[in-house]
DNA sequence: CTGGATACCTACCGTTTGGTAGGTTATATC
DNA sequence: GATATAACCTACCAAACGGTAGGTATCCAG
């Protein structure tokens, strides 16, 4: 279990940004979580800037690893764009703290002076778009065309990942449960969909 | 301009909390803004968490009227659906701080004791799923399945107006402006040709 | 045996936080 | 003219915050 300290940290970090978010999220409650004091974690990192930026870092990291795997395997855009989202639907519902991270910085960087995360996910966001403008052959598809279509589907998937404890609270366990379940059918069925009549 | 006071308050309390979350704003920063001190704030509201429930339902209350009003004034459900998320559209390009606010309550409500903005998004919700499963007038069409469709619009809807500034910086001003033309319109198509196979 | 680096620690500091206590002023009511 | 209430104010507080200073134990290299 024991790993690298640091990178227990960056764990603990992780899971605590996801849910209290930048400013709600301290140091100290993420060192004692380990059992070290804050100057612990302070001598691995310097600041509490730079454990956010590390911890952004790897996220996006993992996001566009997924992405140019999936483009290996898969040659036909319009299903490496199914998979794509599908499986990040599922990652999602597995462990939702990556996705909660990214939300909370859209959310909050226009307030902090680093802009660390911002060219890790442009690759990100240009290769979906590149994907979908595979797809959509016809040539007045512009840029921000195909950047909105990736933009509704992400947003389509992270929403729910972000909702789990009000939805739960609101309509109920077994009816959050059914509504995971129908969740990638439906996704399925949006962009299926939303590709046919292009063909 | 000078209204009440206290609406006044209610007002930047919106901004602040919209831009900084409930954690990021100081009720001293929110009455300074006024030319206040805090005080004045909690002579009107009595604690921090008691501005941020009345904040939350003003909020839902207007997407609650909006969505009444809508369902007078259009009878067909699939213009309604059609409709509403258009103008939840243009709602959020004109002021995207209510949006913002709810996105941070659903992040961030797992971690406080007050459920208000639950009960206030519930009804909401339950209106939008309906109107989809009138549409949707095949029998295998549970509650949980009408509540994904209606997720993965607004998540597609609300995931633009989180990502203005970062976007912007990221692809710049012009394309950020393009993306936002193009949005209604994929937006649009996504949901006719969603539906357009169950007629 | 020594020097330096790593990985922690306690102690402390200045600032900011939400909230309390209690006073002041204006306005409305009886 | 007395009383009450609303709308503020200054002053203060304990707690939590991020970060600095400086010490200690361990270990590895020369």
């Amino acid at each position: 279990m024991a790993k690298n300290t640091r990178e227990e940290l960056i764990e603990v970090a992780r899971r605590q940004f996801a849910q209290k978010g930048f400013y709600g999220t301290s140091i100290a409650g993420i060192a004692n979580e380990l059992g070290l004091s804050k100057q612990a974690l302070l001598h691995h990192f310097g600041t509490k800037e730079k454990l956010y930026a590390q911890v952004l870092s790897e996220i996006s990291g993992r996001y566009v690893a997924r992405i140019f795997q999936v483009q290996l395997e898969i040659s036909d855009p319009r299903q490496q764009l199914e998979e794509l989202m599908l499986d990040q639907l599922s990652q999602q519902s597995a462990d939702h703290n990556d996705a909660r991270v990214v939300m909370r910085e859209l959310l909050d960087n226009q307030n902090r002076a680093e802009q660390v995360t911002n060219w890790y996910l442009k690759p990100y966001l240009n290769a979906l778009a590149s994907i979908v403008k595979r797809i959509e052959h016809q040539e007045n598809f512009s840029d921000a065309e195909a950047l909105a279509v990736v933009y509704q589907l992400l947003g389509a998937i992270n929403y729910l990942g972000m909702s789990e404890p009000t939805l739960t609270q609101m309509f109920g366990k077994a009816t959050f449960e059914a509504l995971c379940v129908a969740y990638p059918r439906q996704l399925r069925a949006l962009i299926r969909s939303r590709f046919a009549a292009a063909e």
